[in-house]
DNA sequence: GTGAAAGCGCTAACAC
DNA sequence: GTGTTAGCGCTTTCAC
């Protein structure tokens, strides 16, 4: 048949179609310029030779790749696990391909991996919880190069990005505890050189201060965003003179490990210590007790974001914008007024 | 500077460095034949220019592309999400990139993705959970292009693939099941075009069959690996006349709706009703009471996938081969002797 | 409307 | 050792 390999190529097409391969690949690229029998005839020889287009040449020869970037910090997460099945669903419906890359929570090899797929691999770039946007996002805003960061705040440079309110989420959860009853209301924060967690740590701190109770540091721990920092911060806080009545996780899966020291200490959820996370992942309301925690739309999150670059990459200047999408306080089983609260009722009427 | 989009090629680095970009390209590809000296300068120019390849081009022109495809079913679990994560740390370690692609559980996508990457944009492919590989495998086999099964028993062909031995692993639940005293165990099968879920299917009734305990229609459900077929089939369950005092589903996730059914049905695990999962996925010990269940080795599965592909890509014909990893009872808190035995023993002594 | 020709950035074969 | 050359499969002028 052809030389090697059974490739087939616009050559072999064109050969077949009785046409010159500069009109399959007008043709393949819809270009109004080819008369209505000949793309048909182009089209069916197309089918009938299995013909598949080779996207490396087609970028290499000024087109698209079809392909979009991913980058995300790394896969241990159900966290992110949710967010790329957004993406995925949206980019199913579009006829782009996914190029995944992990940073494995090196910042470094950010910048690195941005600037090597805007090169030249892919047409566009979606970044998931980005570490230090601020090195590539000028740039490739120069470039022109279409990207959207997701869960990101913070910058303030208006690029395109899409988060959800963790000020408010933070808030909402916080006073949720207080209008339990709680007064004493550990806090562990996430990794804070992430917008999303100072944000979460502030709405935690303005909701307490709204209600007049005052901000203990000894109440505040500072985590990282991994499991075992819930364990070690409620130790911690179980270790203070008066302990907390209740502790806010900035995570889920930290709320794991609150869960699990507070049992540890022999202690009940939510009898004797109320937990609350932030996420809702998957495991949160399979867990007994099922967790109390804000929802963040990860998925929602994903579609949004890749519904926005491709529209980037569509209409090229279309002025960026910002989407905030809200959290939602899911209130379950591992919330409850606080002991003292309850024995008032008890006793005072 | 240079022409257009500061792309720098190995044009520029070429003329930087005083060579012919034919050396450039040497260097690139470590070829022997190039001068040390040579060689340093040419690195150092690419380095301050900040040359990046083109890895179109380079694919292109007959070279790798450096990217391996990864085909799976869908992202909704955490279980793909744990090979991926055994895929992604070890391809880390090589300078392989991952495409990504879902066929969302659609079969007959399957070959057409599979032909189309093979055809041009990758040098290898993964495929995990591989609905029916007979349509392909051959082809790819008699074209040589690399490629590695994962966690696909059943096809008689010989063709690289990792799996876990699904049929002991549930073998060995179901004689656990039975040694604690349980007589009457309701199965509760994944989807059976899978050669995984017969295998497990098989294990539990060879187990059944050796410890002489009949293997009952009435207490096998034919699920499809969904947490929703877990609710139903127990719901079935619970409804025969005599029903099971242990339940073992094919997958974990079921597991989760089967535990769910015997709570709403008042019922208390595993006091009432044992219950026995298959895979381990993270949730499995987070849930109340701690699934008992069958781990599969699943991110070692994806590194040693990895591992295999990528020694076919370097040693094109190393001899294909079939690894069968072993799986491994996870005895935790879902779990206990049937209630008749436990009452035997109070009365008999 | 369609064909011909010039690249895109690179590899690989062949010279010297 | 290094330079030269011919493509890889495609897009995109520019002719006609």
């Amino acid at each position: 048949m052809n030389k090697r390999q059974n490739k087939i190529t616009i050559v072999d097409v064109a050969t077949e179609a009785n046409v010159s391969f500069g009109t399959v690949s007008r043709v393949i690229n819809n270009d109004i310029h080819v008369k209505p029998e000949t793309r048909e005839r182009v089209q069916q020889t197309m089918e009938r030779l299995n013909y598949v287009v080779n996207r490396q040449a087609q970028k290499l020869a000024g087109g698209r790749s079809n392909v979009i970037g991913l980058l995300v910090p790394d896969l241990g997460t159900g966290y992110i696990g949710e967010i790329i099945r957004g993406i995925d669903s949206e980019l199913t419906l579009s006829d782009y391909d996914l190029m995944l890359y992990t940073t494995h929570r090196t910042a470094s090899k950010e910048a690195g991996y941005v600037f090597s797929l805007a090169q030249d691999m892919v047409d566009g770039i979606l970044l998931v919880l980005p570490r230090n946007p601020v090195d590539y996002t000028g740039t490739l805003a120069k470039k022109k190069f279409p990207f959207v960061l997701i869960d990101h705040q913070g910058t303030g440079k208006d690029c395109p990005a899409v988060g959800a309110s963790n000020w408010q989420g933070a808030f909402n959860a916080t006073d949720y505890l207080i209008q339990l009853g709680h007064k004493r209301i550990g806090f562990i924060t996430g990794s804070l050189d992430l917008g999303a967690a100072i944000d979460r740590l502030d709405g935690y701190k303005t909701a307490m201060r709204t209600r007049h109770i005052p901000v203990e540091s000894d109440l505040i721990y500072e985590g990282t965003f991994a499991q075992p920092d819930g364990y070690t911060g409620t130790i911690q806080f179980l270790n203070v003179e008066q302990p907390p009545t209740a502790i806010f996780a900035s995570n889920d899966c930290m709320a794991m490990g609150v869960i699990d020291a507070i049992r540890d200490h022999g202690l009940k959820i939510p009898d004797d210590i109320s937990v609350i996370g932030f996420d809702d992942i998957p495991q949160a309301s399979l867990v007994r007790p099922a967790l109390t925690t804000v929802q963040q739309p990860l998925e929602q999150m994903g579609r949004l974001a890749t519904q926005m670059l491709l529209e980037i990459l569509t209409d090229t200047d279309s002025k960026p914008h910002r989407i905030e999408l809200p959290t939602q306080l899911m209130i379950r089983d591992s919330t409850a007024k606080p002991k003292a609260v309850q024995a008032n009722r008890e006793v005072i009427p």
